[in-house]
DNA sequence: CGCTCTATTTATAATTC
DNA sequence: TGAATTATAAATAGAGC
């Protein structure tokens, strides 16, 4: 038993570009998969380095959601007080903290704009590189044909006529198989095979409660 | 030299127990990695969510790290003017940091990383344009022929037909205009117009910096 | 630290129940 | 909604620079 009965149940986990998903519900379902995924992280590195870590996410929706550990009230005291506590020192730490938070942010303002710059010199590269292939290389279509200079169109020719030789190569080929091919093709497309069984190694993992913070989900009251 | 040395050159990640990291310089570097992953986690959440999120993170030597997204500060002041007595303390605190000069180089700041997102995604949409101009333009290729169907192989034909006549019409164009068309496309390249073709299914990724938010990394000692 | 590289372990997008 | 499943995309442990 068992039958090849292999096909695909799915085509498995798809690259997704990185920028807003716009369908809704599925924006919705990514958010609550991707907030779990976080707050796993968190508690994975409070755990695994004793870090001690607070945060807080705004649904789309607006609705709250915030992981403490030890928990969001401590986080937040200690980063408001400065961890020691007094009122005045934080008001010390706070300047001193500005002037360097500051320079920090002067720095990477710098450092941005010189990147900036240079992907825009790239992006010109690249352009420049696109519009030469569409002029050498293989083959443009239609109207550009007719903006091609008299070097562009013989070397197009010479590669239409390989392309040419292909083709008819390829009829023959065809007629030698018959209509095998046909069924053949009919059935499975043959280039989509893949070689390979692969596992998905899943392991269990805590789902809920994580050790010595806590998730407090939908509920977390504090600063809603 | 080259031997047939093949040999492996690491084990390849290791799976670890979800304990604390007893030795110091692992568990340093640990925290390092996989603060930076939690970053880009909650980058991607912002942006694929559109989320609204401020992390804060104590490493175990005590030094304070955090996100924001849109700024820590915003989600700072969303998050007190929720209106516990926490409020004080961040009047105090919080706003203490948020000097005007601050807040506006935050924004800049913001504006950069988003300007720098959109320069990389277009990067690398025009690398893919490029790569699938090699590949896949209008016309398949040499191999790609022979993977053809008779219906494809036959389609195929006619529309090189089409072109070759193109082509020979281009050609006594170029005949009767004589050498005056070289000297007009020496000036402009007039294929630079984007018609058509394809377009890169892809998108890009930042590699480094998230996009809307802000990584202030060892930096940033606020309240610490 | 901060990056790089490789081999694996994890996280998840898609789909189904 | 939520909980599986599956097939991939990503994160990252280990080892070096």
């Amino acid at each position: 038993m068992m039958m090849e009965r292999k096909k695909r149940q799915s085509m498995g986990r798809q690259k997704i570009a990185m920028k807003r998903i716009e369908n809704e519900e599925a924006r919705q379902v990514c958010f609550s998969k991707r907030r779990s995924g976080l707050f796993k992280k968190a508690t994975e590195l409070s755990i695994l380095c004793g870090a001690e870590i607070g945060i807080v996410v705004f649904s789309p929706a607006g609705k709250p959601f915030s992981f403490g550990h030890p928990s969001l009230d401590y986080i937040t005291r200690r980063f408001l007080s400065g961890g020691t506590g007094a009122a005045a020192a934080g008001q010390l730490c706070g300047m001193l903290v500005d002037s360097e938070k500051l320079h920090h942010l002067n720095e990477e303002h710098a450092g941005l704009l010189e990147k900036l710059e240079e992907a825009r010199r790239r992006r010109v590269e690249l352009e420049t590189e696109i519009a030469a292939q569409r002029v050498g290389s293989s083959l443009p279509c239609d109207m550009e044909v007719h903006e091609m200079s008299v070097e562009e169109i013989d070397n197009f020719q010479k590669v239409l006529e390989e392309l040419r030789r292909n083709v008819a190569s390829r009829h023959e080929e065809l007629q030698i198989q018959g209509m095998d091919m046909k069924m053949l093709r009919a059935g499975v497309p043959p280039l989509l095979s893949y070689g390979g069984g692969y596992l998905g190694g899943y392991n269990g993992f805590y789902l809920t409660s994580p050790p010595g913070g806590g998730y407090y989900d939908p509920g977390f009251p504090a600063w809603g």
